[in-house]
This record gives C-alpha cells, structure tokens and sequence, in this order.
DNA sequence: GGGATAATATGTTGCCGCAACAAACTAATT
DNA sequence: AATTAGTTTGTTGCGGCAACATATTATCCC
C-alpha cells in the first residue's frame, strides 16, 4: 500500500487546510466565522488556516458584507487568478484542449478531429502541438501553469500515468505521463475520461457536495465514473467503471461488442446502437428527413446528424433515440439498485441527445428498479455535456491541488 | 452529514490506537518493533499506544519469541478476552444466535426455524428469548458482553436500527435496536445479512487485509456487501448492495421477481431457480435419485436435499447447480467488470452447495469478463458459509469496538 | 570449553515542535 | 449597549527524535 494510514499532526494541518480551501472553493463566498460554524472548528484555528492560505495565494479576500448586527464579515473566496490549468481530452476521433483559471472558467480551447487508428505517434505529436499553443496562451497570461490534465479511454495507471488499454483506441501501454511531462515540463495527470468527468462534476458541475454519484460516460462505448463515500472509487487496479460490460443478453440484437463478448448492456444503449435502430428503421419508413440531410451535408448517419433531425421533429429519429434511452435506462436502473446513489449523471459524446434520451431512462429505471432506492436517486445530465471528460481534465489538476497544494509558494 | 469532517489531536490518537489495534489483531502475534516499521510510526510512539490498548485489556503480551541476535521481542496479540460478543441471525426461515469471544471463537450456539409470515411479533420474542439464553450463558463465564449484532435480509437503517423493508420477510419498519436494547441493556447494532457477511470476512475470513472486495449472499434472494476502499460502502441511504435486482432479461424463464419486476438476476441464480431447474428434469427423467429421498426423509424440494443428491452423484441435482452456477458466474463478471475486485465471495444459505457451483461461475466470469480484470479477481467460498451471516452479525461489533474503544475502561 | 567483548535488536525516557483549543481581548457595525 | 467578527495569548496534548537502558546472540581469545 502506498497510502499513509498513521496521522500525526502535519497530517491534521493538511487535513483542515483542505477541509477549509475546499469549503471555501464550494460555498464561495464565505467568511472565517461561517467557516468556524460548518466545520466546527476554533475561529482561531480558522483565522490561522485562512491566513496560510492567503499568504499562499489560494484564497483572497473579497470585501465586506453588509446588513445585519455587529462587525461586518470579511468574505472569501478561491483565487482564480491562483494558477492556470491545462486540460487535454483524448476523444476517440478527436482531440480536445483548453486552458482555465483556477476555477474552472474556461480561457482558451481548441479541438481537432483525429483518428487513432492511422498512427498512435502521430495523434500523440497531434496533442503535444495543441497542448503546447495552450501553454503558449497561458504564459503570455504570465499566469503560472499548475498542471496538465490529460483524459483518455480505457484503464489508466494514475500513480505511472500510463494508459494500459484503450479497446476503442486499440492502444495498450502508453506512457502519457512520462511524454508529456518531458516535452512541456509540467506536472502531468492521465485519467479515465468517466473518471474525470465524476471529478468535474464533484468539483464544479451538479455534484458539488455529493457524496455518492454515478457519472456514466456514453460516448462509442458507455464507462462509468464511480464516486463513492465522496471519493472515486478506482478497484483494485485502477480499473473499475466498466459499467457498459454487464453481461444482459437481452433479444433481439446480441450485437458482438469490441470486448469480444456478446450481450454486453453498452451494445443496446451506446451511439452505435442507435445508428443502427435508425438505420432498421429507414429500411422501412420513407418519410424521414434523415436521408435528405445526409445528402445536403455529405454525411454519414451520425449523432449530431440524428439530432439534428430529432430537433426538426423527424420522428424516426425520436424513437430511435426513445429506445436508445429505455435500454439506457435499464442499465441505469440496475445500478442505482447497486450503489443507492444520490445521482446518477448522463455525460459524454452521446448526451448532446439528452433531452430526448432522458425522459425514457427515468420511465425505465422506475420500471426496472426498486423503488425506494430509485426515488432517492436523481438522474441528469451533466452541466457539461459533450465536454464532461475534457473539464473533467482540468478538474483532477485543480482537485490534485486542493488537496495537497505544498508546492504552492508565496507569490 | 454526521461524520467528523476536521482532525484534532484526540482524532490522530484515535486513528493511531485504532491502526495499531488492528494490526495486532490480523497479524498476530507481532512485536511493537514490528508495528513500528509496518506502521511507519516513531517506535515511542507505538509504545505508548500499546501501553494504552494493554491497560484497555484489549491486547495482551504472550511471551517472548526466540532465535536471532538482540534482545528478544516480546510479542503482542489482541485479548480474546477482551469481552464476549452476542451475534443474532434472522434469516427467512430459521433464527440463529451465537455467543463468541473478542476473536470470534464459538462459545455458544443455538440455531431454530422460524415462519417470519405468522406473526412478527412472536418471530421477534422467539429471536429474544434465545439471546437470552445466550446472555445467561455469558454472565456464566463471568465475562461482560460488549454488545448484540443482529442481522437481517432487507434494507436496514443502522443508525437508527430500525429494519425499513425486507421483501423476503415481508416485513416494514421494524425497530429492532429499540426492541433490543430494552430488553437487554446491550448496546444493539442492526445490520443488513450481506453487509455483515462482509466485515466479518474482512476481520476473520477469507478477506483479511483486503481492501476491494465484494461479498455474495445467497439465500431466497442474492445481496451483495460492497466493500471498498477498505470499509462498507452502503450508498446514500444504506440500500447499497441490491445486486440481484439487475435486470438481464434473459430468456427462458422470465420470472416474475419478488421485487415486482421480471428479469431481475438473482431470479436465474437464486435458491428457487434451481428448485425449479430440478423439477423441470425430474418431469422429464426418471432416473434421479431425488424423488425417493424426497419420500425417504418426507420432505419437499429443498436445497440441502438437492445437495445430498448430488454428493450421491445424481446427474439432475449436478447439472441443476452447474446450471445455476453459469447464470450466477454471469451475474459475477458483470460486477467484476463494474468494480475491479480482488475478490468475489460466496456465501450465505445457498453457498452449501458451493463446490458445485463455484467453477461453473469461475467458468462464466471467464467467458462474459473482461480478462483484464477479471483475471485480477479471486473467486471464492465464504470461510463461514452458510454461517456467514451469523459471524457478520458478531463482527459488526468486534468492528465496532477496534475503532471506538474508548468505552472500555480498566478491567 | 569458557569467559570477555562486540554486535544487534527491542523498548523507554525526556525533550521538542506544532497542532487545535479556550478565553479574553479588540474591532466594527446596528 | 448589544451583537457579531476576528485576533492575541497561553494551554493541552499529540507524535517525532535521539539518547539510553535492556536483553539476547555472535565471536574471539585463552
């Protein structure tokens, strides 16, 4: 094990800067003594630690409030001005980047189609020149860089930063950590896309607070973030999440999934799958808009393309995407029966088609779970949609530096 | 939240002696230079700690050992006792109570059936009187009893003790801690069976040192105790673990699950599917074995009796479990691929005919897993099998009692 | 073989720095 | 004057550290 598992009292220190940059950071904005309150602790025990962490930069002072009897509160919040964060997403067959302030607001992004398939190298050069335009912006910012967050599919060695296996990639054993931290000298963090995702939710999405969420990532295929007891929950070795592999073996399709097995829930529910019910469905239904788009934009059937015909209120399209969201829904359904969880959130590629993908997980899940732990669940979709790994990125350099922020010296 | 969220000095001293505690207790017997190096912790400061568990009486010195250079260790173990522990088993069918020591050595035991559709109450008064028997006979040792556990099927509310809903009992808002702890001045801890089964593997079983792991309880139903990241993940509301409740919706049978909903998991793997894989080959083949035990002992269909059978080497009971085994291990992979374990285990009611089961669920979990992780899971049988329960119901408080001890004074 | 000495490992003692805490204080407002 | 915010000063108790006492085995010399 390489978790410390004694406490002593530099262990105490950090446990309560943390605590209080973390409430802080959530409940901005907050004075020392409503941090004294909620966390129980001595107001000169707060007064200390709020000083540290001023003197470090991480936290400013934002003037007075008013109203209300006696001395007037001095409030703080996080500094976003502490640091700028870069993010990478590794997306199946694109490349996303972007550069945030401390908090999350977004300064910068640039995102590139890809295909992993053609040469790993090269896409990997492909992000390096990206990532390097974005240190480029944020040095002319003469703001300090804290990190570099990168996302990717499949299991992830976080404590190596190596990628062990990516089946929609088709790439194994890839040492993000040590390219990256080479060529731009910058502390690099790899993840899971789901994983990072949960962490971007937990952070600065609709799962502040939350102790016990699900965040499932539905891109090519379905992953899942598990955030469990207010911590990711990664396994044994890292690779817990593959949620999208429960074996259901459900009629009709029994479709072969890219793990090589069969009847796997992610072959009902993930993009695929509705490319495919739509596809069924136009060899029968003429009237559909669908083919007529394909046309006009030389596409092939995709997503966005689907949604788009969706928006228009091509009903083929609807009920494909209504379906879709019923064997979603089951897959949620035994889920929330598994963790009890307070939320369960839609995220990734594929939830640009929530609002027509939600409605049937949510009669599903009521259909197919038991009800008093489903009514204690609420299902959403994530504040960030398509973009849920690419923040999520970011969110595990600013959540790494919440925690332990050591290296964070005097300005 | 209840939970402490800050640190102070006690909470460093409390998670130190708790550390060292259990340490001693699973890697008995052991030295305090030896907890020094595995702990990490300043050698006066171990001793101080365990000057502090010694004068609890919760660990004593056992000699010193032998052989090697330099003055000779002189090695600890935790005191057996310390106290004894009063653990209760309401299972669907059957009560059954046990009085152990601090290490959870059988002193006592006392098992009877039950009909939990009859009437409650006298269910309950039934449960009482046994451990009151069990009380009687542990003022006889003339040793304090450190607490009751008592466990249930069913989704319990621990801090409260109140039972919320076993739908195997039928039964809704039951207070046991209440009705326990008036009746016999103990401290009561109420606890879900499959969550119990799961600490007591972690702190007497086939899980020690662990800190992945899930525990599979097969009864009527299939519960699952989630143990992660080193302690019981119960979810948001302490439903966590209804893992039989996934739909699968596979075909043939298509049973209506006593939740309500059809395709439910443990309606293909639990006790009842293979009563009914049975009956299905006995309608068809002559030559079991089984319908004259059946006259031979006047008894139904039953689980124990299928296992006789097949220990006789009956082809239908055989290839009934294998049957089950296969729809059970598909289950298994799902959850592997979900939670990235170090182990499965197996147990409960149903786990008595865990040797015909067991490789025919290693056999699924291989062909519907994905193989880089399941290859990181052992599949095995509780060390207490269908007893699990039982232990679990006294290591919730042995549990209990390694993490808050301060109740225990001078003896 | 036997006695002295060295080497080695265990566990204890006294002191130190540092953490949160408590209580008394000042500060700024209605 | 009452109220709330935040600071100052001193106390308590934690684990770490380094020197020390203790108890044994290993080795050398006679």
């Amino acid at each position: 094990m390489n978790t410390k598992l004694t406490a002593d009292q530099a262990f105490v220190r950090e446990t309560n800067l943390s605590l209080v940059l973390r409430l802080i950071h959530s409940q901005a904005p907050i004075s020392r003594a409503q941090v004294a309150v909620l966390t129980g602790l001595n107001k000169s025990t707060v007064s200390s630690l709020v000083d540290e962490l001023l003197e470090k930069n991480l936290v400013h002072e934002i003037g007075s409030n008013v109203g209300g009897a006696g001395r007037p509160a001095m409030m703080l919040e996080v500094n976003a001005q502490a640091g700028n964060v870069i993010g990478a997403e590794l997306g199946v067959d694109f490349v996303s980047v972007a550069v945030t302030d401390f908090m999350g607001n977004i300064l910068w992004r640039k995102r590139e189609e890809a295909d992993p398939n053609v040469n790993q190298v090269k896409m990997i050069n492909q992000t390096l020149q990206i990532v390097k335009e974005a240190i480029a912006f944020g040095k002319k910012k003469h703001q300090r860089v804290l990190g570099l967050g990168l996302t990717t599919p499949g299991t992830v060695n976080i404590n190596e930063g190596v990628l062990i296996f990516a089946p929609n990639l088709h790439w194994r054993n890839v040492p993000f950590g040590k390219i990256f931290a080479e060529q731009t000298k910058l502390p690099v963090y790899v993840e899971n896309d789901a994983n990072a995702a949960a962490v971007a939710e937990h952070l600065f999405g609709t799962a502040r607070q939350v102790q016990d969420f699900l965040f499932v990532f539905s891109g090519v295929g379905i992953g899942g973030g598990l955030f469990l007891n207010g911590k990711l929950y990664r396994g044994k070795n890292g690779y817990a999440g593959e949620i999208g592999h429960f074996p259901i073996m459900a009629e009709p399709y029994q479709t072969v999934c890219h793990c090589g097995n069969r009847g796997c829930w992610e072959t009902y529910a993930n993009q695929y799958s509705i490319i495919q019910r739509v596809q069924a469905r136009l060899e029968v239904k003429r009237s559909s808009i669908i083919p007529k788009l394909m046309a006009e934009q030389n596409s092939g059937l995709t997503i966005p393309l689907i949604k788009q015909a969706a928006d228009a209120g091509d009903k083929e399209a609807i009920d494909s995407f209504a379906e879709a969201g019923l064997a979603m829904g089951q897959g949620f359904a035994g889920l929330i029966n598994i963790f009890n969880p307070k939320k369960m959130i839609l995220g990734g590629p594929l939830s640009i088609a929530g609002e027509y993908l939600l409605p049937n997980i949510i009669e599903a899940v009521k259909r197919h779970s038991m009800p008093e732990i489903s009514q204690q669940a609420e299902i959403v979709l994530s504040k960030f949609g398509p973009d849920a790994s690419l923040i999520g990125a970011i969110a595990i350099v600013v959540d790494d530096a919440l925690t332990r922020f050591t290296h964070f010296d005097k300005k």
